[in-house]
DNA sequence: CCTCCTGTTGGTCGATCGCCCAATACGATC
DNA sequence: GATCGTATTGGGCGATCGACCAACAGGAGG
């Protein structure tokens, strides 16, 4: 048995789930109430029935896949034994991705979106503050000097280079061997 | 005495600015050609005039940029002393920037545009590959390991550390200090 | 002086935008 | 079975989009 309101809660994550995909395909300004509604399989008014507009829709879908990221993460990084280790398991989670996946454009796209939006801007700045600490925390625990602002160093250089390689593609040399040298006592 | 093409080109030039301001301003593909001719202070038809396509015109605005930029670190890269120099000098050049600066939410902008925009994407690449060589070269002077993969490295993290710049604004700690921890021997 | 030609104007085209709303479908509740 | 309320439909509103074009201005070259 689906009850009406089940059948609602539903749509309303196609929704999410359409507009994820398209930010991705077409850009952030670029995805609309029509192309959400008929990638979800709705009519074009719904969109506005499940969400105040559509920048509302961009964000909640936008900021769903950020802490998504950050809480598939996080739990691996108390795993690891040495802070190479962690800096070698932050690579790895992004080496199946060639640069262009979906998550890593998803992102870029919610950080310059927020240079326009406040309410995105402080929400995903609080997503990144609270990576950041728990990566500080993990390298404190491994001996790293000043891990407050390696931690901050490192989740940069993560996204920079999620950021060159969707223009160069894979980069030619060992990467992780490198950024290893950011946490070395 | 002004000629009629002189003035053209002057309008030209005039286009291509306000298409630079008005793509950090206002997202990529929010900028449109009757805003563009507005903030130009010339007649809407001028756009499609001058320029084969919006697209084209925005295509060039960030290349232009983006051109003007390396062109102006490539050579104070050349006057540096040791590889901790050179790091320092490109995030002095950074630091002028709060991060929302006009310069780097454009690359951004021109990053992601890319991922939708074949031409623009290779443009992109050529330009950030010229970048790529010429502080490899700079490293290897300074006998850095790796320098080609070192300088990959440092190239992603500084664009790196600008977009989370403009999320959380300046860093606390002494971020340069930790990125030349990437350039020791 | 008179023609060219380049640059420029301002308006129009069909398409699409965000948002809204009256009408409807249909399970939930009595 | 009748009534209610939530979910959904599809079309309409004014505004704006990229691209196009007929008309015009005015310096350049004969």
């Amino acid at each position: 048995m689906v009850t009406t309101a089940e059948r609602g809660r539903e749509v309303r994550a196609r929704l999410l789930r359409a507009a994820t995909e398209l930010i991705v395909e077409r850009g952030w300004t670029a995805t609309t109430t029509r192309v959400v509604a008929d990638r979800a399989g709705v009519a074009p008014g719904l969109v506005h029935y499940h969400f105040a507009s559509v920048q509302a829709l961009l964000r909640e879908a936008a900021l769903d896949t950020a802490r998504g990221l950050t809480a598939q993460i996080g739990p691996m990084l108390a795993g690891t034994r040495s802070a190479g280790d962690t800096v070698d398991l932050l690579f790895r989670a992004l080496d199946g991705y060639s640069g262009t996946d979906p998550a890593s454009v998803l992102l870029v796209e919610a950080y310059l979106a927020a240079t326009r939006d406040d309410q995105l801007r402080e929400a995903l700045a609080g997503v990144i503050t609270d990576f950041r600490r728990e990566l500080a925390e993990r390298l404190a625990d491994h001996g790293v000097p000043g891990p407050e602002t390696t931690a901050a160093v490192v989740a940069a250089a993560v996204d920079g280079v999620m950021l060159h390689r969707s223009l160069l593609g894979p980069e030619r040399g060992d990467t992780t061997a490198v950024l290893r040298r950011l946490v070395r006592r």
